[in-house]
DNA sequence: CGTAGTTATGTCAAATATGACATAATATTA
DNA sequence: TAATATTATGTCATATTTGACATAACTACG
């Protein structure tokens, strides 16, 4: 909808820091974009932990290597599931996930 | 099923004991499915916590009750970005969201 | 230097998710 | 009971997300 391409534009240029009124942009919506783009990091991170190339996680995960660049770079076309699925794969435990969670913004 | 198979194939990725490797979903996969089905259920208790019927949630978050009532019982088109949309919307923190990730399963 | 390995960026057809709508089913209340 | 509110289910046109591909941009090492 309109948020998500508001979302969608402040992920991809505009400084995520806190524009939330910026763009008429929802506590809950702006509040899941600095969530995506904190796990979005943490997902390159972890995936480096476990010594794999863009392009083994990809075909560990059923992805492509262009894909998971995006997901780590924050790009604004990626979902939640998506990366989600990313860092379960690079052996991410749902404590870490959670972890991450309670850390972020 | 003896050990020796047990480990196996469990050596060469399955988990053995659900339902994953035959309905062909990878570990992370099946994990993300059981973390958004819990989510999903989450969501329905934060909803009536908050007093908001399916409608007045849809409406709040932008959606409609059709599409909430299918977060709701963890229908398969739903994505994980809208059940946490709704847990937001719905006024759960980051450290509740975690919470449930960490008892998940 | 070259070259091999890796990561970034753009594009696109196909797959998937979305809100909206109708309407059925089920609660709730007068 | 009936009337009203709420929730469930199915469908569909549109929007978004996807893997795949090409290729550019690094990085590391001989």
């Amino acid at each position: 909808m309109d948020a998500d391409k508001r979302m969608r534009l402040e992920a991809a240029g505009w400084a995520v820091g806190d524009a939330s009124n910026f763009l008429g942009l929802t506590e809950a919506e702006a509040e899941l974009v600095e969530l995506k783009t904190r796990l979005a990091l943490f997902a390159k991170e972890q995936r480096k932990m476990s010594n794999m190339s863009q392009d083994a996680l990809a075909k560990k995960m059923g992805s492509s290597q262009s894909r998971v660049a995006k997901i780590e770079s924050g790009d604004p076309s990626v979902s939640l599931d998506l990366i989600v699925r990313a860092l379960l794969t690079s052996g991410v435990t749902r404590q870490e996930l959670a972890q991450v969670i309670v850390d972020s913004n």
